[in-house]
DNA sequence: TAGTGGTCTAGACCACTCA
DNA sequence: GAGTGGTCTAGACCACTAC
């Protein structure tokens, strides 16, 4: 049960940035330094470098060396949606998740074009709203193809479904798509969530794609305006 | 004037692939087979394959190959936000740019915060707004640090400020921050923009950085509500 | 000039997929 | 068992930075 070396230098020095050890301005011991330390390669360290350049942790300059980037400025998660699960933790506030719906049902003209599959396949349809403070902010809409993901129930969709995907079924989700916009909301938004005056609604569409390239999973996740934030990192690309 | 062979791999590869030649679901030469046509070694054929593969290009699976993805399905681009540009392209729609100020200005509390530096530092200020089919939806405010940015002009406004500041200036740009929220509207949106009906408007603010991790530009993109999308690709990382 | 990261090589062994 | 991508090695030369 040997974990990669380049994954085991990343681990060591992301946790070690994460936690504060190493302060930000701080350099790395150059990549020849860390190959004979680590009894490795220059260019197994030079993997694990670039993992960490990529997500932000150091800045890497030719003809000076690798150091620790300011990662508190950059408020985290550095990529992504601020999940409903991070936003409860970093207000400290009680939160729910309330499961209205989960069935097995044939898919209608739109969602059959969302999940590129027949008209009236069977698709399993999960719904959540979720609820921070009192306040049911966030509507989670998820559908997944049956023929991939045969069997849900409530008691899954209340936990997390990627574990119950990836761990149980053995899924292997390759990559996703978001699509982020803003609509007029909903007789269904207003009926689900505590939306206030608000006469809009963010929608957040997530598609998911397994490493066999087939879409399994449409999501339409839908912010309340007010509480809704996206955080973007992005390395400069040469080209 | 050499350019890299992974480079050049992966250019005749996105180049093909995003102009057609190369269909969705094709299964590329294996990597040895690539490092032999290109008479270069594997490790270089796959910093090639890996860049595509970031990219959401092409899809790797151990054992099997390299398959070209469907970027169609994808709607370019395949990442960040979609550009003013892209935006009146896709539309084939007449566009303007309108300069409303290029000011070198004392920072207040608000900005200097931003920036990270003293109140009452001078600040190149760019105020924009965006125009499509006779209606301005997009406001730019973008503010620069003097010391690294001396000078600025309406000229320069009006055209590409990027590639003045990389290009002319020299600067190497490392690493942005995007932070997406939604806001009420100011009185200066309603004044500079054709808001309509809408109470709220969509803030991008956009932190640049330099290669020596001096954060150089703070930037203000406030779009309307039905204009704004914004489209995040990711692959799945594991860990 | 010494030290750094960027590119590249020519091998090697492994884990996985598929016929 | 043949072919594929994933990891790793022990070198090499180059471009850039700093002193």
């Amino acid at each position: 049960m040997r974990e990669n070396i380049y994954l085991q230098i990343y681990n060591e020095y992301s946790n070690q940035i994460h936690s504060g050890q190493l302060l930000p301005g701080t350099k790395l011991p150059s990549e020849s330094e860390l190959a004979e330390a680590y009894n490795t390669s220059r260019e197994t360290v030079r993997k694990a470098l670039n993992l960490l350049f990529r997500e932000g942790y150091i800045n890497k300059i030719k003809g000076r060396g690798s150091f620790v980037l300011d990662m508190t400025r950059m408020d985290f998660p550095v990529t992504g949606l601020i999940s409903f699960k991070e936003m409860a933790d970093t207000l400290g506030a009680p939160s729910r998740t309330l499961v209205e719906e989960t069935v097995l049902e044939p898919a209608g003209a739109a969602l059959a074009r969302q999940l590129q599959i027949p008209l009236d396949t069977p698709v399993w349809k999960v719904i959540r709203a979720r609820e921070i403070e009192e306040e049911r902010i966030i509507l989670d809409k998820d559908f997944f193809r049956s023929d991939i993901v045969p069997f849900l129930s409530a008691e899954i969709a209340e936990g997390s479904i990627y574990e119950y995907l990836e761990v149980k079924l053995g899924l292997k989700i390759s990559y996703a798509k978001k699509l982020i916009s803003v609509e007029p909301s909903t007789e269904e938004d207003h009926r689900l969530l505590d939306l206030k005056k608000y006469t809009h609604i963010v929608v957040v569409r997530n598609y998911v794609y397994l490493e066999n390239t087939v879409l399994f999973q449409y999501t339409e996740s839908r912010h309340r305006l007010d509480k809704f934030q996206f955080v973007d990192f992005a390395r400069r690309v040469r080209r």
